[in-house]
Order: structure tokens, then sequence, then C-alpha cells
DNA sequence: CTGAATTTTCAGAAAATCCTGAAAATTCAG
DNA sequence: CTGAATTTTCAGGATTTTCTGAAAATTCAG
């Protein structure tokens, strides 16, 4: 591996916390990589720059497109597959957050919905299915805010986000407006915008 | 193993879901275990219901106090430890959300600003650099828009998210409201309440 | 104190995951 | 088509992680 001092930092880090991240090494280090990098890169471009063997590289960058981490691009008078990871931090993180629910909370509410469906056949499992139920909502709830959230642009986002603990003020403000006004509480839980 | 059918469904999900979620196994399903129990529960009880061994029950729930995820009791007239997981799955939720951010995040965030610090000796650092800094402003906005949410209690923060992106028409109507008042745009960025 | 009950540690066996080189498959210029 | 360039697959060796039993450490009732 030859690659510039703080590149090289930042890939070695990617690599190292990819155990955290429950991806590996490889992976970590190739999106890094990418990240970084100014231009499109191809396979043997990234193998040679990680020290990596071919076929390692090969499967890294398949698992990053599973995750749609990464664009596929081709040079003109060039075969080779030219990766790049996407510019808009936002999106890329809008992928991410897309990807891992996928694939760690989705199957979770599937099995708990499932499960919520069931008589208890016996006593003990009556204290679970409440607790099961418990989760359920609060995933649900959780899920449905991301993808409300997840239609908003990111400017939008961004404001929203740098107000913080400050919205709440305003939905303070909303209430007793309302209240203010005789329209007591709607009850709020979803109806289109 | 012999747990009741709908306690034995859900204790071998979280056992399965673990190598996605970045714990083993055993993990998962002691958590799971704790979390439908109606009782704390001591290691040996633990080790019985699940098929693990004493030991590799302890490794576990060390993990799982490692992480704040379970509650140590004592039981009158036994030596025991008792295990419990905490009832409310919001407390849960911020659990997990504080300590992922200081394993998952916090590393990265340090790598970053120390990267930031430094002048690029070559040229192509120029452009890693500055996605660097892309990087670090976004987790660094993230991770201060979840600190401000971290204080709302879980009822406001409930209701929040069940606007939605409704939120959004309540930030216009504010943002018009300052401009006919001719306040135009403060900047919001922080600034306490 | 003593020693039985309980928990923790840890070496190494078992299992899972990662990585490579070789071979197979695919792609496309000529 | 043909065959060189390129990518993918995959068996099995290397590495890492998980799990166990035995031993060590800790705790506390008597």
């Amino acid at each position: 591996m030859n690659l510039p001092p703080l590149t090289q930092r930042f890939v070695m880090h990617f690599g190292e916390m990819g155990s955290r991240w429950g991806i590996n090494r490889t992976v970590g280090q190739i999106y890094a990589y990418l990240y970084v990098s100014p231009q499109p890169r191809n396979a043997d471009e990234i193998g040679e720059a990680l020290g990596f063997s071919r076929s390692n590289v090969s499967m890294g960058l398949k698992e990053l497109q599973s995750w749609n981490l990464v664009r596929l691009n081709h040079l003109p008078g060039d075969r080779r597959e030219y990766f790049q990871a996407p510019e808009d931090v936002w999106a890329i993180f809008r992928t991410l957050a897309n990807e891992r629910r996928k694939r760690e909370i989705d199957p979770t509410l599937t099995m708990l919905r499932d499960a919520l469906m069931e008589q208890p056949g016996v006593p003990e499992d009556l204290h679970a299915q409440a607790r099961l139920q418990q989760m359920h909502s609060f995933i649900e709830l959780m899920t449905d805010w991301l993808d409300d959230v997840q239609k908003m642009d990111s400017e939008t986002l961004a404001s929203l986000m740098k107000m913080g603990s400050r919205v709440q003020k305003l939905l303070e403000v909303k209430d007793r407006v309302k209240q203010a006004l005789g329209m007591g509480d709607e009850g709020d839980s979803h109806g289109q915008s």
C-alpha cells in the first residue's frame, strides 16, 4: 500500500472500524479509498493501492454494490469498470439508512408481527407477547418516522436538525393556538399533510 | 433449550440477527431472553434456558453490562446475581444509541478532526481533505442533533415523530412569519432555546 | 478466618469468516 | 467467430471469533 498520508490514515481507520460496523476490513478500506478518490477507480487500481488480491477486490466491490454504495462507470475506450462513491454525504446517508433498515430492522419487524398474530399457548408466553408488542410499536413508530423524513430534501432536513430541540417550542406554540381556537387535540396520529 | 414457543422464536431470531447487529449469537439470545422474562434471571437459569456453558453466559453478561443494557439485582437471601433488561423501550433505545455512538461514531469523528488539522503535504491529499471535511460536518450535524433530541422526554419525542414530515409545514409557517415581520433569516445555527 | 457458593478468567478446541490463487465465465474489439 | 482482456467464482489455507471446561479468584455465611 502506497497512499498519500491523509488518505492512508482515513483508509486504515475505515478498515479497523469495519468490524464494529458489521463489514470487513477489505470492504471498509475499498469504500474509504473510493470516497476520497478524485476520480473513479478500476479494480486493479484499488487492489494495487490497498494491497489486496484481485479476487478480494472483486468480492468487496460486489458487496458494496449490493449496498448501493458505489456507482459503476465506464471510461471511453477502456473496457474496465470504474467505481466511485456518490459525492453527496446526505445521499450516502440515506442509502445507508435504507439498506441497514432492510437488513437489520425489517426482518425483526416481520418476525414480531407474525409472533403477535399468534395466541400464546402457555401462560409464560403471555408476558413475552406483551413485551414483543412494546418492541413492535416502538420500531414501527421509528420506521414510519424515518419514511416520512426520507421524503424531505436535505436542506429542509438540515435546518430542522439545526433547530434541534427548539422544534419542541414550535410544537407547544401550535398546541396553544389550537387550544385557544377551541380545537382540542386532533389526535395527530397520521393523516395526509 | 426448552422455552415456551413464542419466547423461543424471539430468542432464536435475536441470535440469528446478532451477526448483522455486530454482536454474537450468545449475547443476542441472552438479551432477548432477559427482555421477555417476567422476572430477573441468574446466570445458571440463563445458561440452562439457552443451553450455553456457564462461562459463556458470564462473558455474554459482561458484554451486555458494558453496553449498559442489563441491570443487576440481588434477591434477599440469595447470593447469586440476577439480571434484567430495562422495561422502557425508549430508555433501551437511548442507551443503544449512546453506546453505538460511543463505539461506532466518536472514534471516527476524532480521526476526522485530527486529519482536518493537518496541512496536506501532497496535492492528492487536498481532495481527500475536502471529502473528510464534508463527512465531518455531516456527522457533527447528526450527533449534535442527537444530543439535542436526547434531552427531550419520550412523550414529546413520540408526538414529534408522529407528526413526521408535517413539522416541515410548521417550519415554513415560522419562516413566513419571520419574513412578514421583516426579520429575515437569523441563521438559526445554534443559540440557546 | 474457613470453606462452600458463585463468578471470572483463560488456554485452546471448534466454528465462522476472510482472503488468495487458479480456473471458469464473460465481454467485446477486430 | 476468435481470442485477449477483464471479471467472477470457488476450494481450501489463513486468520479471527466464539465457546467450553478447568482452574483461579471472589464473595460471604457461619
